[in-house]
RNA sequence: GGCGCUAUGGUGCAACGGUUAGCACGCGGCCCUUUCAAGGCCGAAAUACGGGUUCGAUUCCCGUUAGCGCUACCA
């Protein structure tokens, strides 16, 4: 056992705490993630809160999208979810608890006077603008005494702000580096004093709920000796931070829209298994120790620890996603692939409510496991293997170009119906012992017929072995399919 | 600009002072074969650079370079 999982033995709290501007990205679906295993792995609690803290920002209605993206990864929680925007009052409390303690002050600066960093003027001077992280207000000369005044944090001159982390090791800031930051924005209208600012409601809220690890991304490093300058002001004890690296796209670069899809319900729409998405996230920036790549999620709450996890920013492979996918489509037990199917097919309405039990759910079974070696991603279940499950499908084009050519295929195909329609028994051996003669006799290799069969009866130049496919879609259909496409023939 | 973090093949991870630097994705080839996958086998491909410390550095220290992060009355 490490540090890390000592300091609170047996009592782990951990929350995910992603703010509603915009998707779950998938950074944010990792982060929450780790936070989830650690908890489960530790018999922990896992909380969910809502950051809404800044209204201009906040759009309500990606609440749920998060929500569901989470459910969807099987990521769940124990408590929550909380809403930061509705406890205003707990923030603003301990806002004036730390200014009368002597460890904040009111600000009279007008805002612009701070402004500086990556969002001063180009061309000025950046460094001079970010000079000004102690303001003559600090000693209670307000520099415009007129205006209402902010809550500002009265970072110490000097000295140092150590913190913990279980990724990154012990930490050490200059508090010389650290501007008196926000606590409480200054009040609009009649109000004395506006919303809280990040540092402030975090600190506030992980006191409160008992956070015992902050596992949260990597970009919030540079913030964590604010927020132990807090928890020491407010007489806490700061948690054990765990931060985790970031996610890049493919050039290196911050992962963003423009790398594609960054939302995780995206991935979902495309028809990722969640269980292998989940495999993937897991695997970017942490590993067990040894070489394995396929962990269900039993082995990955068997191992998961925050000292695992890399300290190096990754890249987004989709490549290995789909790989992982793939991995999932044919190693997952049937039973738990059976609704993912089902889930889609009903969406794309070929779903049939006697493939639920019954013998009808054995033929059912049976298709998808023949199908699914093939499977890339759940829609393919409809899509080229429409013929399967419906007998409206369309004759692929470029199927019927490359595998039709031939000009006796017509010809095979008839003497094959006609040998087919009579069998007396259907199974494999007999479709492959009918189908063999029939090319034998025409005096041609029987891959020429077998393609041509399978164009003719799913209307596709890919799918399962053909003598395979007959048996699932049955001798009416498979001679059916057959005669129409012949009488299609010119 | 300041401060911070990081640095093993194209990508994700192993090796936490001594290995022919390992695994996986991707890539190339071969096998299998009834299409396409899957699967099996083989192969190309890495310790960013420069200094130390040490009998010995991928591993520890320093510098350089590069990437990323923070530098808001955003979160």
């Amino acid at each position: 056992m490490t540090e890390a999982n000592n300091i609170h033995p047996g009592s782990v709290r951990v929350r995910f705490a992603p703010s509603p501007t915009g998707y779950l990205h998938v950074g944010g679906a990792r982060t929450a993630l780790f936070n989830w295993l650690f908890a489960r792995r530790q018999h922990g609690a896992m909380l969910l809160r809502i950051e809404d803290t800044d209204a201009e920002r906040n759009k309500p209605e990606l609440v749920e999208g998060i929500l569901d993206g989470l459910k969807w990864l099987g990521v769940d929680w124990d408590e929550g979810p909380f809403y930061q925007s509705q406890r205003t009052e707990l923030y603003q409390e301990a806002a004036r608890k730390i200014l009368a303690n002597g460890s904040a002050f009111l600000c009279y600066c007008p805002p612009e006077r701070y402004a500086g960093g990556d969002h001063a003027e180009e061309g000025t001077e950046k460094a001079q603008v970010r000079k000004v992280v102690r303001c003559s207000c600090r000693e209670g000369k307000p520099s415009s005494p007129d205006i209402k005044p902010a809550i500002r944090f009265k970072v110490p001159v000097g000295g140092t702000t150590k913190f913990f982390d279980a990724v990154f090791g012990e930490r050490d800031f200059s508090n010389d580096e650290i501007e008196d930051f926000v606590l409480l924005r200054s009040g609009k209208e009649n109000e004395e004093f506006g919303q809280a600012m990040y540092q402030m409601s975090v600190v506030v809220d992980d006191i409160d709920m008992r956070i015992t690890h902050v596992v949260r991304g990597a970009d919030h490093i540079s913030n964590t000796p604010k927020q132990v300058l807090l928890y020491r002001a407010l007489g806490a004890q700061p948690p054990v931070f765990a931060h985790v690296p970031l996610i890049l796209g493919p050039d290196k670069s911050r992962l963003s829209k423009r790398h594609g899809a960054t939302d995780v319900n995206m991935y979902r729409r495309e028809g990722f298994l969640p269980e292998a998405f989940r495999n993937f996230l897991a695997l970017l920036g942490w590993a067990p120790g040894g070489d394995e790549e396929f962990l269900r999620t039993k082995d990955l709450l068997e191992k998961f620890t925050l000292e695992g996890v890399s300290r190096t920013n990754g890249v987004f492979d989709r490549a290995k996603l789909e790989w992982f996918n793939t991995q999932y489509l044919q190693k997952l037990p049937i039973e738990d692939l059976l609704p993912e199917v089902e889930t889609q097919l009903k969406q794309d309405g070929l779903w049939k409510d006697e493939w639920a039990r019954g013998t009808g759910h054995e033929w059912f079974s049976k298709t998808v496991d023949l199908l699914r070696p093939r499977v890339r991603l759940l829609p393919d279940f409809s899509n080229w293997s429409r013929a399967f499950f419906s007998d409206e499908f369309t004759i692929d084009p470029a199927a019927k170009a490359k595998f039709w050519k031939d000009e006796n295929v017509p010809d095979l195909l008839k003497k094959l119906v006609d040998a087919l329609a009579v069998l007396t028994e259907w199974n494999h051996d007999a479709c492959d012992q009918a189908s063999r003669k029939v090319a034998e006799e025409g005096g041609v290799k029987a891959g020429l017929l077998i393609n041509a069969t399978r164009v003719a009866i799913v209307g596709q130049a890919v799918a399962p072995p053909l003598f395979d496919t007959m048996v699932v879609l049955g001798q009416e259909r498979v001679v059916r399919r057959l005669r129409e496409a012949l009488k299609g023939w010119k």
